[in-house]
DNA sequence: TCTTGACCTTCCAGTGACTGGAAACACTAC
DNA sequence: GTAGTGTTTCCAGTCACTGGAAGGTCAAGA
């Protein structure tokens, strides 16, 4: 298969699939004509790296799953730990953006939207010391 | 005020102010030394940019808030719309990450975590058709 | 006067995970 | 032969900083 076609039955970007072989996480074949040659097992790397990677893992994470699904001998604990620091990741994430959601709501709901100055976003930007810490 | 005052008193590392200057969003005085020198509204700017940063607001977007934060004759609606939109990339963000949330979340707890190669997780990657689109 | 140390300056490079574009080579169909 | 598509490599840009090097400035103390 040529890189085309592992776009398409991947969903992935040729330029990703190029960016996935330079760091290392894919090795296709090379034809006589210097073109990437992908197996059916390239494709199931590929496969798997975009699903992993819309599932918001890192390519570090990557590296390491991919590592893991390739041992025969793994333990699923190792694999349990990858995702479950990326599940605490993804909460914290989920609490920052939250309390933004919370401070930016109010204020939005404070405000007017009219042709007038005044305006209590602006006002609470100039005066608030910062709370995110 | 020397970059080191400001940085202390505005929270924000002293490299970032330089670049806040670079990129446009402060232009602080010269001294004969070379070194900047701050006034209380350069202050007030940079408290202002760090916690609209602190929101969530692009570099972009407090490029607006601030040129509206100095217009006396702005409209409220024109903060009121930054803010809204910025409030819905907010909200996208959070749906997303809650999918992956629910997702990861499942998968976490159906794996036994253990010495076991046997992994719901590596098996979704695996399989799954990506769902994300 | 000299030194020490803290502070300041600019410039360059790196981050993560791609993405866009240019220039050139390869292949297929007509 | 030629048009069009696919592929290659390489370089630069994204976003918002952050780290580090090399060197200039300043204030305090011996």
């Amino acid at each position: 298969m040529n890189i085309g076609d592992v776009a398409r039955r991947s969903g992935l970007p040729a330029k990703t699939i190029r960016y996935y072989e330079e760091i290392g996480l894919i090795a296709p074949l090379r034809g006589a004509n210097g073109y990437r040659s992908f197996r059916e097992s390239d494709l199931h790397k590929l496969a798997f790296l975009g699903r992993a990677r819309s599932l918001g893992f890192s390519i570090q994470d990557c590296r390491g799953l991919l590592k893991l699904y390739e041992d025969r001998d793994r333990a699923s604990a190792d694999v349990k730990r990858i995702a479950q620091e990326h599940l605490a990741r993804i909460e914290r994430k989920i609490g920052e953006l939250s309390d933004m959601r919370d401070t930016l709501g109010h204020l939005v709901s404070c405000c007017a939207g009219d042709d007038r100055p005044d305006c209590p976003i602006l006002a609470d930007l100039a005066a608030a010391p910062d709370k995110s810490g």
